[in-house]
Formats: structure tokens, sequence, C-alpha cells
DNA sequence: TATTCATATGTATGTATATTCATTTATGAG
DNA sequence: CTCATAAATGAATATACATACATATGAATA
């Protein structure tokens, strides 16, 4: 069992880059920032859900729609729409029995095509 | 227990937008595309990670550099490394027993700053 | 060779997440 | 009001994931 705290064992200070360390911790974006960050990332995580936004960035569906796209179960699409309803990733408007979901704003698509470029472009080069 | 599959228990077919769904479903990347699509985005959902690159968007820095500027253990630092790597999100350089890290390529910084946008406007009008 | 330091990897465990089934709420029709 | 249907929610389980801890590799050096 190690006494050390994990922190202080750091490699001989000779070879720290003080200056750089400090740059970065200085032009870090705020904790907040970065949780919230994390969190909207997370949502883009799951190929169903990257489905479902890739779905609604072509039309407006509403939720059994999306079951068809999706080819999968009305709870199980309902509770990824949750989710993104959480992250303020898609807006809803009701007529009658039916809810309508479609992208909340532009920045989703935004996302959604820098992360294809890459993916594309990584793909040649593999 | 139902008997029915899930897929064919669609809202009655009058409601059903056919044209849409299958507008969609031929709009939609392939499984493939979808799949490194969510990798990548899964790489972006950690706090730490975050960090780490918005670190390296600064300069170069080393392994231990890293662990200064995160206040986390080496071994935790060497893992969020190795997911970055096979993420293929930033490169590595040697220099003598010194390992410096930066960037991959300039995709990296345009996923974080359209993120940080989106998530910066939200908290705007939240 | 033996030792030390920087980095990497393996394993085990708690936590988080997706999915399913069952139930509930909301709306519209008869 | 009662019934049927669309969508949402809750509880339970099974899987995935991050982390901590221990150990391994590999280079420099004494």
């Amino acid at each position: 069992m190690a006494v050390n705290t994990p922190n202080e064992t750091l490699c001989g200070s000779a070879s720290i880059h003080k200056n750089k360390v400090l740059a970065a911790i200085k032009a870090e974006p705020p904790s907040e920032s970065l949780l919230e960050l994390s969190e909207l990332f997370k949502v883009f995580s799951d190929p169903g859900r990257l489905r479902i936004l890739s779905a609604l960035s072509e039309s407006e569906l509403c939720v059994c729609d999306l079951q068809e796209v999706l080819s999968a179960s009305q709870s199980a699409v309902s509770h990824q729409l949750a989710m993104l309803r959480a992250a303020r990733l898609v807006r809803t408007r009701r007529d009658g029995k039916t809810v309508y979901y479609s992208l909340a704003d532009s920045h989703v698509r935004a996302i959604l095509l820098v992360g294809l470029e890459h993916v594309e472009e990584k793909r040649g080069l593999a």
C-alpha cells in the first residue's frame, strides 16, 4: 500500500515545463463549462441517439415515426428522446395525441457535421 | 406477454408519415460511420479528457506536465492518453525518456469550439 | 548488473447507462 | 364516462466504463 499521495508523485521538477503548465491551466475553461460540455458530448456518444438526430435533421418526426426509423421499441425511443430533451437538443410540438420532435437549433447539425467530417477523413488514412 | 414484435407495434398507420420516414432512413449515414462517430464523441464526454485536449490546444506537453495540469495520478492520465491515442485525437513525440503529446489535427479544436459555443449559448437562456 | 525513474498495461470493483416490462398520464372518439 | 391509443415514466436487470491499485516494460545511469 503506497503512502504517498498520487499528486505528489511528479517526475523530477527539472523536466517539468512550468510556464507551459501554467499557461495551460490559465487557458482552461471553467469546470462548469467543462462539465456541461462533457455531458453534451455524452448525449452524442450513442449510435441510437445519433440516428435520431440525423433523422430529425431531415424533418420533424413523431415518436412512432422514429420508432420505425430506428426499428426500436416505443419505450427505448421515448427514453432516448427524454435524454435529448433534457440536453435541450430537441424541441417538441404537440398535435392532438401526437408529439412531434425537431432539432432545437443549428448547433446540433453543426456538431454532427464536423464530427462526421473528422470520421470520414480518418477513414481515408487508416 | 406480448406476442407481437416491438417493430410491428406501430401507431395506427394513418398517423405514420411514410415518406418522411423513408427519407430519414435514406439520409442516414452508414452504421459504420455512426458507430465511429459515437465513439469519437464518447472520447469527448469526459471532463478530464476535455481538460487534456484543452491543455494540448495551448501547447505540446509531456505526461508529467499533464499530471500537474490535471492534478491527477500518472496512471489516470496515462489511461486517458491511451484513449485519446486510440481515437487518434493526439500525436506523440518521444524525446529521451519523455513523451510529448499534441493534438492530432485541427478537427479536434473545431469540435471543442463548436461544443463550447453551444454550451455558452444555452447558458444564456437557461 | 542493479537501480531508479517515466510510462504503460492488467485486473478488480463501484458506478453509470441502456434496455425491457409494467404501469401511468394525456388526448381523442364513441 | 368509458374505451383505445400515443407517449412518458418507473423499476429491475444486465452490460459497459472509469478509476484505483498493482505490476510490468524500457531507458538511463551508477
